[in-house]
DNA sequence: ACACTACTTTAGAATCATTATAAAGTAGTT
DNA sequence: AACTACTTTATAATGATTCTAAAGTAGTGT
């Protein structure tokens, strides 16, 4: 299969073995046309229906993190007790949906552009991200 | 004390009974001049430190909650594992120093207005919050 | 193919923030 | 002083995440 190929040198060009638990992750996260947001809790669940191979907890933290430190998932900031993962590793911006606590990706064009007029001695501006919350 | 009869006031105004360990809260939240973010472990050991009262950790959490019901406290968005709080309730934007992990305020006027171009079909704008992450 | 080593996976325990519980204490009212 | 609803509290429970250490596997060299 090319997709399974195309995974496997991500991985391996990245310093990381293709395992199979770790290309059964990717299949999940990177084998679709949009963006994914998701929980360590809701890959699980996606992973068990999904995937034959049994994948623990314990490796889908080791993944998700590893992909993180790679820079093939990104990080997301709200304010729920759980941490929320992105696979549109490139900068952008979030509408969050309160009613059902879903996240959108607001592409840089539909977002005019910011300033920052105030300067911190010492310290560059690494990134700045907007989350608009929005309900019915 | 005016401060103290102050701060019996606020709580009795928004229908919360003024108990000594709420004053004592009061006091290290309000009685200052800048903005206070924290965490309930912060706010614990300025408590511990600064108060003679014994204030379960139980009921800094009720409190804390209680005051961001009553909208005395903001609950604020990182991506760490703690919940942040800001005395600061207007709706503003914040620097986080990523070296110290440290928040700062952005006054409005110290960005440039945010224009959100896209729309979703029944869903209306809550908030607009930006972070805007800075290091050396 | 075989052996070797470093990297991975895993189950389960440990940790840490937060929430729930239910008994004892207190503010405000009568 | 008595009463009732609201509070506080110690403690247990929960739930996400991290740690541990033993078993498994990929990549390399022979």
């Amino acid at each position: 299969m090319n997709k399974k190929e195309n995974f496997i040198n991500k991985l391996r060009s990245s310093g990381l073995r293709p395992t199979r638990q770790r290309i059964e992750i990717c299949k999940v996260l990177y084998d679709r046309k949009k963006t994914f947001h998701f929980t360590i809790d809701t890959l699980s669940k996606i992973l068990r229906k999904k995937s034959k191979e049994r994948i623990s907890l314990a490796t889908i933290y080791n993944t998700v993190y590893a992909f993180k430190n790679k820079n093939y998932l990104k990080e997301i900031t709200l304010n729920t007790n759980k941490t929320y993962f992105d696979t549109n590793v490139t900068s952008h911006h979030h509408f969050l949906d309160e009613n059902s606590n879903r996240l959108i990706d607001l592409k840089n064009s539909d977002v005019g552009k910011v300033k920052i007029k105030r300067k911190i001695p010492g310290k560059k501006i690494k990134s700045i991200e907007i989350l608009v919350r929005i309900s019915d």
